[in-house]
DNA sequence: AGCGTTTTGGTACTTTAGTATGAGTATTTG
DNA sequence: CAAATACTCATACTAAAGTACCAAAACGCT
């Protein structure tokens, strides 16, 4: 009897920590499977080329502000905004601030 | 000797049982814990009153492309598409298309 | 200090976007 | 069927976006 209460014990323990592995294990690896979404890639920023000027207007582009209330966010003219836009067009190969919205997402340089 | 074996089969045996159940508890869990993004909430697109065409007219604004090229994706006139996204920023209460991009994100009627 | 890149900004221009208004044609629904 | 709503398109306009070109100031690096 006591022999035996032992052995369980023992299976028990075993089997919690097993479980508790097969959890951890799994959660590790789906959270390195994924990181594609929602993170920013440094490597495609300076692989185009963007600037971080640059990277700073398409950021707002990104959230819908206009070439005057960008100016006013970052303290600048609008004629330089502008020189910025169609930099990052260029660089993005778009021919709207919609699209280099698109591309820069599918480069992975803009959230998700 | 032989008994010793028994038990140290039946531990391991356990162990790779909890261990996959483990791994497979752990996975179903996060599937369901998360269907939240990336899912489009009709019920926002009647709230707001989008019809039909103008929810299309957004999709493609969403990816980039301009009036005139919606225009012969969806085989209509400029004028049209005008129309349509004038009434899109209007419903969205958007003053550019970036922006209405932006909102229709916010309200899930666009995927993320 | 000198060089290259970045950042800034201007002018002048073309293109795209967006508004306002009106109106004819579906489509749907009571 | 009639009324409301959705869809279509046009004209005329204003506003915003984007291009091209130039140039000075600021940075970063050797």
């Amino acid at each position: 009897m006591a022999g035996e209460s032992k052995i369980e014990i023992v299976i028990a323990v075993i089997a919690v920590i097993f479980f508790i592995l097969g959890v951890y294990l799994n959660k590790k690896s789906l959270h390195s499977e994924k990181p594609s979404d929602n993170e920013i890639d440094q490597s495609q920023i300076d692989a185009i080329g963007l600037s971080k000027r640059e990277y700073e207007v398409l950021i707002q582009i990104h959230k819908g502000f206009s070439n005057k209330e960008i100016a006013e966010h970052l303290f600048l003219s609008e004629s330089t905004i502008k020189t910025h836009v169609s930099n990052i067009l260029v660089k993005l190969d778009a021919k709207r601030r919609t699209q280099a919205i698109q591309k820069a997402k599918a480069l992975q340089i803009l959230p998700s």
